[in-house]
DNA sequence: AAGTCTATCAACCGCTATTAC
DNA sequence: AGTAATAGCGGTTGATAGACT
């Protein structure tokens, strides 16, 4: 891989916005010859700006199949959807986007729809809802880790959890439940005695909790995206198989050539593109994960039961570009901005607060 | 009216991938 | 197979227009 000569190191050459003189020869040259050799393109055109920034500003600007003008919101919605699988392959995004470029794309998620995502509370790099629960992961283990040594040589009584971290008021019963079950699974394999300490104080906190829940406020189903290797994982634990949804969340870059199984994913109905909602409010209601018990030890099998506790609290979004979905947004069309930035909180108003119920509660 | 802040987006930079030899 | 040249990508920057005080 040869190293190209930086543009700014070749003496004469001129930087900084085109003018519309060099724009017409730019255009002239390429409508006569074709863009041919980049490299020797502004040569021959009689520019003195580098091949690279020719390229550039041909294909970002002045290429006649571009389209200008605000994105509508079917585009948007394809972005979104598209996002959520490919990530930040904005030419991969724009190859689906006719008329738009990767840098308009780029340009359009970094200073709308990421800005937007941010504001309903969902994470623009892993499509799920901003749990921040890492420092809690971690706050949890090394806390309980100690209390629970401590719990051993002074025989003293149950600790609650949520109280030991000072979080009693907020801690969500849900959080607990999720735990419960999560430790329930895991401790007919390989749980250690932490978790077995863990599960122990849960169970009790689950339920007094219990009486605190309200009965429509049961927990939504866990993201099974937010699953460390989600495919892998996934295969045999029946509750988190079986929609559209959650193979939807499945998918991985990794093991996604991107064009074939965009395709495949679009036939199989996995993934639609680009005017449904990516993810809708149906099959979001439907999940067979909604069941309180959504995992059932007895049905549970390698992927939950292998998962430790800090491996679950640590699925709250990475800040890798691994793009997974499964939380979603469904837009509709709307007049403006605002009136879909107002229908966007809303709808996620509902996923965060009826369903995880965590975000505001505990931080 | 002037100054400051913020949002936007064209353009640049550095890197990797691909192609040519 | 190895190397150089070229194309392309994604992150970042900076100029500028518009909003706000």
């Amino acid at each position: 891989m040869g190293k190209i000569p930086c543009c700014e190191k070749i003496s004469g050459l001129k930087k900084g916005p085109w003018t519309p003189e060099e724009d017409q020869k730019l255009i002239d040259y390429i409508q006569k010859h074709g863009h041919g050799r980049w490299r020797t393109l502004p040569k021959n055109a009689g520019l003195k700006r580098c091949g690279k920034s020719c390229r550039l500003r041909w294909t970002n600007y002045l290429r006649p199949d571009i389209k200008r003008g605000r994105f509508s919101f079917e585009e948007e919605e394809t972005i979104i959807q598209l996002h959520s699988v490919l990530g930040n392959k904005w030419s991969a995004i724009a190859a689906r986007l006719p008329g738009r470029t990767d840098n308009e794309i780029k340009n359009y998620w970094n200073t709308h729809i990421r800005k937007r995502l941010m504001k309903m509370g969902i994470d623009p790099v892993t499509h799920a809802p901003r749990m921040d629960l890492l420092e809690l992961s971690s706050l949890l283990s090394s806390t309980l880790y100690n209390n629970n040594n401590n719990n051993n040589n002074n025989n003293s009584s149950q600790i609650n959890v949520p109280n030991l971290l000072g979080i009693g008021p907020i801690l969500n019963p849900n959080l607990i439940n999720l735990a419960t079950a999560l430790l329930s699974c895991q401790s007919t394999k390989t749980s250690t005695p932490t978790d077995q300490f863990l599960l122990q104080n849960l169970q009790e906190n689950q339920q007094l909790g219990q009486t605190q829940i309200n009965q429509n406020q049961q927990f939504q189903p866990f993201q099974p995206n937010l699953l460390q290797n989600p495919i892998r994982d996934s295969q045999t634990c029946t509750t988190a198989t079986t929609t559209t949804t959650s193979s939807t969340a499945f998918l991985n870059e990794n093991q996604l050539s991107q064009d074939q199984n965009l395709t495949n994913l679009s036939d199989q109905g996995l993934f639609s593109i680009p005017n449904t909602g990516y993810h809708n409010l149906e099959s979001y209601h439907h999940h067979p994960m909604e069941n309180q018990a959504f995992v059932d030890p007895s049905n549970c099998s390698n992927s939950f039961a292998n998962m430790s506790f800090s491996s679950l609290l640590s699925c709250a979004p990475s800040s890798s570009s691994t793009p997974l979905n499964s939380c979603s947004v469904t837009y509709v069309n709307s007049s403006n901005e605002d009136e879909r930035d107002s229908f966007c909180s809303n709808l996620m108003m509902y996923d965060i607060h009826n369903s995880l119920n965590i975000a505001n509660e505990l931080l």
